[in-house]
DNA sequence: CACGGGAGCTTGTCCGCACAAGTCGATGCA
DNA sequence: TGCATCGACTTGTGCGGACAAGCTCCCGTG
């Protein structure tokens, strides 16, 4: 055996930390304690190659994690705008179907108790948010347990008139109304706005759910917004007391750097 | 002049797409046919780099892209292993700090009802999800909407014994229970779940909150957990009727590319 | 003065090479 | 059998170079 094995490591204390790293952290450095304004430009990769003495690609694996933080934005041609002026810990969550966010009972059988064409008066249109004057489609349902089980949901879905063949077909899928419409129209949901909160239910809701007129309930409203900013679908569906639970896991989002 | 101004662009119909992003197209083509499963790992990049006949700097960049996608994970060492089989239009929400996640009510006034350092029976650590015997702190609070008005929550907090100093100091500060331990202890909040549902209030809930016993109320359960997964502090607040709503807007989200 | 075009800058793409660091199975010794 | 070690293989880091593509400004031409 020689002596030489092992290379022995002689400062083990050193972090040993990478030099995009180093590079990225002088840079966030510089950019919150304003040495670089919002919306100046980051001097150029060359010059930053001169500075830190690293490589162009050093310089750009660094500015890559600058980007992914949202603290630069860089343009060809141009150069690295300051986007941000400091690296905020962020929290959020992501899923990668509506279902998953809707937290569909997909199980549960649905039963369409009724379809209506409606012309939108100024206090739906309001609770809508739309303009008053046009024709909607309003949809009861309900959920139940099981087939001829409890009621644990009792909805109104409101829908703009040119959906109406998304409505007709309702009655036959399983699917939920807006799945019809995207597959329909091809219109996709961009947006979900979801509000949770125990109101009374209404004579119409009781009366769906076996309760007694101005129980409390779990009442969840849903707006369904499609790229442009279109109000695609609007629905308010109550649950009674201990069917209903969401769940929601939000974690602190790092940035996905991958050198 | 010399005639060699201007190169012609001989097939000026050709795409000129970089190549990393026809590796990545094949790559991801490849995912989605099922000819690399999930689970399994990718080919190597020297291997990928004989098959596209390209650099491995670009066949890195491409697999960059499928990263951030999603689709795939590396590990230095191993290899990169297939996560998803095609990339969904993904939906999520992120917010830059906790207040605008819980929807704090921070100008309505706290009143500490009282502390009391208790053993975890084993009912309690299984609602905590904690092992039992070991003390904690349990903290009764309530919440009016403005001082000596109606009372709009009403909650109980729980936090492990070692956390005592913050619960001192939570009568003395306005600030919420887990700015007082991130500040405190320096452990700082990866993950909180959340769970709406509508219960029947117990005696002291409705005592706090002037209703008759088993009103239904809102219900809304909170876990904070580490960086390690360690639990901080469970909480359970009840609001009354009308009181209490909670707004998510969640919207698709564009990957975030720079090449 | 309007405008086209080029010089000179920027970032984007792409290639080559080399070594470090991490994983995992095979090997061989106890 | 159990375990330490080695080596093959993987991805990560870092260097060098070159050219393409895009943006701005400036200058000369009409």
């Amino acid at each position: 055996m020689t002596a030489k094995k092992k290379p022995v490591r002689a400062a083990p204390q050193r972090a040993a930390r990478p030099k995009h790293s180093v590079v990225a952290a002088a840079l966030i450095d510089e950019i919150r304690s304003g040495r670089h304004a919002p919306g100046a430009l980051l001097p150029s990769e060359p010059e930053l190659c001169r500075r830190f003495e690293v490589s162009r690609h050093t310089i750009r694996v660094a500015l890559r994690s600058l980007y992914e933080k949202g603290l630069i934005l860089s343009r060809q041609g141009h150069g690295s705008i300051v986007q941000a002026t400091a690296v905020e810990p962020r929290y959020g969550f992501a899923c990668s179907s509506i279902d998953d966010l809707l937290q569909y009972a997909a199980a549960t059988p649905r039963e369409v108790l009724g379809t209506a064409r409606i012309d939108v008066d100024p206090a739906l249109a309001s609770w809508l948010g739309c303009e008053p004057g046009y024709p909607w489609w309003e949809i009861r349902t309900r959920r139940l347990q099981e087939a001829g089980g409890a009621a644990i949901a009792s909805s109104r879905v409101y829908v703009p008139e040119v959906y109406g063949a998304a409505v007709r077909e309702l009655k036959k899928s399983p699917l939920p109304l807006f799945a019809l419409m995207e597959a329909r129209y091809g219109h996709h949901i961009a947006q979900i706005r979801q509000t949770f909160s125990v109101v009374a239910a209404t004579a119409g809701e009781a009366a769906d759910l076996g309760l007694e007129a101005g129980a409390a309930v779990m009442c969840v409203e849903r707006r369904f917004i499609d790229e442009r900013g279109g109000l695609l679908e609007v629905s308010r569906s109550v649950h009674p007391p201990g069917a209903f639970r969401y769940e929601l896991t939000v974690r602190q989002m790092l940035g996905t750097e991958r050198p």
